[in-house]
Order: C-alpha cells, then structure tokens, then sequence
DNA sequence: ACCTGAACACCGTTCAAGT
DNA sequence: ACCTGAACACCGTTCAAGT
C-alpha cells in the first residue's frame, strides 16, 4: 500500500522514528526523574530523538501524555499487588499487610508516580476509573474476606483511605513530630485491620480487654 | 521621611496600590475558581490593579506566592479546628466527630486549597511546618484524651491518615463503585474511632462479640 | 505518512526608565 | 520608593513545507 502510493507518486512514507510507548516511558522517567513540571513536549521529544511537535501525532496534548504516564504507573501498581490477593496459602490479614506494604514499598520507590495516582493536577490528567478499578481490585477483594461481603465496600474504603492517607503524609513530610513512623505504621495497620475484621480482634491491646 | 527625600530631590516617593495581604487574598480567589495552573502572576496582578513585574516587590517568585497562598488556607482550616479541641463540654468521641466533619467541610467548600494543603505540588510551595504543625494540633490533643498521652502521637497518626486520605479519594473521586458513601464516613469513623479508643469500642457491631 | 522549522500566544522574570 | 514597558528565555500548540 505505501509503495503503491510510492510508486503512484503519493505521499511519501518514512519509517516511525518512535511510538506512543517509548513516549509514555520517556515520560515516565522525567517525571519520576523531575516531577511533573520536568515533564515538558521539547524534553519528552529530545529523549526519544523527534523534535516537540512531532509528538502531537501520537498524543492529543500535554495533558493527554500526563494521564497516559499516570494510568502506565497505576496499572503497574496494579500488577505488583495482584499476585498478593490470588495467593491462596496466606490468610486475609497477612495478605492485607503484604498488600499495604507492597503499595508502600511503590510509593517510596516512585514517590511522584504515586502522589499524581492519588490527587491528579487537573481533571483532564485523572487516570481512567478503569485503570483505578483494576489496582483497587485486590484491595477490595481482601476486605470482602475480612469484614464478610455486605461490608466490603465500606471496609476496602476505610483500609485504602488509611492507607493511602499515611503513604501521602509521609511522603509530603507531613509526620515531622518525631517518633517511630515504622511503629505508627504497623500499630496502626493493626488497628485498622482490627477495626474492620469482624472476627474480632487480635492486637495485644485488644484482646487485652 | 520621605517628604524630606522629596525636597532634596530624592526619590520620588508613590503611595502603595497593593499590599501582600490582597496579593495573597487574589491569590487565593483564583486558585478556588480556577486551579493551580489558572494562578499566573499576570491574573494575580490585574485582581489588584497592577501590573505582573511590580509583584516581584512583595513576592519572591511565583513558587513563593502560591506557598504564601497554601500557608493562609491552613492557617484559616486551623482557625476553623481550634476550637473544637478547646471545648471542655464534649467528650473526645464527639471532638473527633465535629473535628473530622469540620475538616471534611472545609476540603468540600475549597477542594483545591485542600489539596495543596495535604499534597503540594513542589518542595518550594510545601508550607512552613509551624503553620502545619499549628493546623494538625487539635488532632494531636483530642487523640491523646481518647488513646492516653503515650500513644497520642500513633493515633493522631492514624486519624489523621485516615481522615486525609478518605477525604482526598472524595475530592478525587476515587469512590465511584457506588454504595453509601456518608455510611462509609460515619462507619469508617466510628471503626477508627473504636480501633484507637482505649476505653474500649462502642459502635453495635464491636459491642457485639 | 511522518517529521520539521517557523510562528503564535502565552508564561515567569529581569531591568532600565519613568514618576 | 514603587510602578511600568520592553525584553528575554522559556512554554504548548499549529501548520505549511519538506522528504
């Protein structure tokens, strides 16, 4: 078909120089890299060897390059805790906490990522609620096993409101009052699993009563 | 003093057509109606009637404004918390309960502000600590009556960390798998409520073992 | 069919010149 | 002492022109 029109003396065809992917991830490595005011078209451009307005071929815009970094970064979220909630050998509380501390584990390796998953700049730039729904699946599965599945929604929220809510203040240096945050971390993951396991409790404190 | 430059022929004096306070205050309108990106040094200085350059006399840079303008909005949320933790009519339960319920009105009346408040965009636009620390201590007092002083720290950790992120996903619009969401708020609370509360849990579920 | 330079409308910021 | 226009170095984005 391109050397028909070749031949024909059509439009002339010239191999991709890039593609969407390499863009994503090039996008992904400046904001990881730089934040996301880093992330800029003659940048993304230089490391994939095009120049800026090449890039519109294959994005709509800025904004529309932000969310497609977002979603890559939220769906591999999502890939690192599957596994957590398929595994069949672990109970419901031990795979809550290997789940809260794979999510932590991401957070600090990709502190921007995660903050631009959790609180997007703009709404254009919010990720696909499908993309959320998939690494919010395993969380919620879990809570379904701990709280019974008439109150899984409600638990699953309590858990990654928790959750996410610690992983952001730590990450912003909201917690600068001192103290053992690794304490705060396990105690109060203990607390909130307790809060919704209906099978009761099981911290030292609580079976204490 | 400036009248006798004036007569020596010194510099002109010119009576001020701003101030930092109304800068800060546009600031703070705009960034309500229209986001972070809608606050340009341009839009700020036509709100106060002058033009772009003679900002850069009351303000460092752009940064330094919309961190001046993050600083005020916590300033005005803890206005709003302080006294709460100063009634001595209520017991901590129902502090906690008005406190949370206040803070979910203020990110509900100004979400932007909230957000930046929980989740700066930059280093350089984080608030001063003083001005977070000053925000977080009714927390702080209200969790120490309900945990008991040595775990008052852990706890206003994890109210907090609950209540920020169960707010933030709000504002984000994290929850859209349906369900009640003000049941998931007073449920959620009333869990964390219970899982930090030494005294013992009161909600029917917990009281029901 | 893809890529590019040039251009446009914006930014933040600086600075000499005005008053 | 404050304010301004002009200028500079950046942006994102468009588009006609190249191959």
């Amino acid at each position: 078909m391109s050397i028909v029109n070749f031949v024909k003396g059509g439009p002339m065809p010239t191999p991709d120089r890039t593609s969407l992917a390499e863009i994503v991830d090039a996008g992904r490595s400046i904001v990881a890299e730089s934040g996301i005011a880093g992330l800029t078209m003659q940048r993304v451009a230089a490391s994939v060897g095009v120049r800026a307005p090449s890039l519109y071929k294959r994005v709509r815009s800025r904004d529309d390059l932000v969310r497609l970094v977002i979603e890559a970064e939220a769906l591999e979220l999502g890939r690192r805790l599957d596994p957590i909630a398929e595994r069949a050998d672990i109970d419901a509380r031990t795979a809550l906490s290997d789940l809260a501390t794979t999510t932590r584990g991401y957070a600090h390796s990709r502190p921007v990522a995660f903050g631009l998953i959790l609180a997007p700049p703009h709404a254009g730039e919010a990720p696909d609620r499908d993309v959320l729904a998939r690494a919010s699946a395993p969380l919620l599965r879990i809570a379904g096993e701990l709280a019974g599945k008439e109150h899984a929604l409600t638990a699953a929220r309590t858990l990654t409101a928790w959750m996410n809510g610690f992983i952001m203040m730590e990450l912003a240096g909201a917690f600068r009052l001192g103290g053992d945050l690794e304490q705060a971390w396990e105690l109060g993951l203990a607390w909130i699993a307790d809060a919704v396991d209906r099978r009761g409790a099981s911290t030292e404190r609580a079976s204490g009563w």
